[in-house]
DNA sequence: TTCCTAATTGATATAAAATCTCAATAGCTA
DNA sequence: TAGCTATTGAGATTTTATATCAATTAGGAA
């Protein structure tokens, strides 16, 4: 297995993402390093990142047509985006909330819209799965 | 309000996504048009599709870290994703479908995973929509 | 402490998805 | 049929992210 080093790129990224009040984006993070480290490369920026994600440190959340933002890793919470600025929160779902709700109030934010996104495996993949392993 | 022409280039545009078995995305359905009419250009594919969106003609399907995929409207049904060759189908979920339920089978698909993605308006932003309003 | 070497970096090119620009073309209405 | 203007085609641009590659550096070995 590859040697992991530990370099003062990645705790700047880490930094970053622990010490940013919401979960900002790649671009947003880049930005906040290279005011005090000029020198820093936006390719480590997302190379850091995906490093940390894969270490499980760090969660992408995903939106739909958007960047990734990142979050550090705590629990199974959802995220929520705002239509208007695109910042990403946490999102606080009531013990009782159903997904046929109207709208919801978490931390301020009204909720306009959700999509579920599903993801599988299609039949023709799960063949060409099955004959990969044998 | 401006004025719609109906034009050839959006003709095959619509023909495209009814015609088509799966749900293709931009540029699927820039490569089926352009077999039989070369001189279509990307832009206008794209700019068709996003017109019959518009008219509420066809639906935009939104994947995570993919290209929009494209449906004709239809009444409202989920959608699901290979995680191996990406390709977009319609998914029937079971009556008593929960979404804690770890598999659900809908044409032979197997579930890996679902995402929500909620869209809401954050505290600042009622904010700035308020002042706009008056 | 110094050396060695592979992991990492910075700079830049490239990729993928989609939009924008603008002169040329072609619907629609009169 | 003429004329206005929506639409098109070609290519440039934007956005988000990854790939390439020579130069640098982390960290174990000597």
């Amino acid at each position: 297995m590859k040697e992991k080093r530990q370099t003062i790129q990645k705790g700047l990224v880490w930094d970053a993402v622990t010490h940013a009040t919401n979960h900002p984006n790649a671009e947003q993070i880049y930005e906040s390093i290279v005011e005090k480290h000029p020198s820093i490369s936006r390719a480590t920026v997302y190379r850091n990142l995906n490093s940390l994600v894969e270490e499980g440190k760090v969660t992408r959340v995903r939106v739909l047509g958007g960047p990734d933002h990142f979050d550090r890793t705590l629990g199974n919470h959802y995220h929520i985006q705002c239509v208007d600025c695109k910042r990403v929160d946490d999102l606080e779902l009531y013990k009782n909330f159903n997904l046929s709700d109207q709208m919801i109030d978490s931390k301020g934010y009204l909720l306009e819209s959700y999509e579920i996104v599903f993801n599988g495996i299609c039949p023709e993949c799960q063949k060409i799965r099955a004959a990969k392993k044998q």
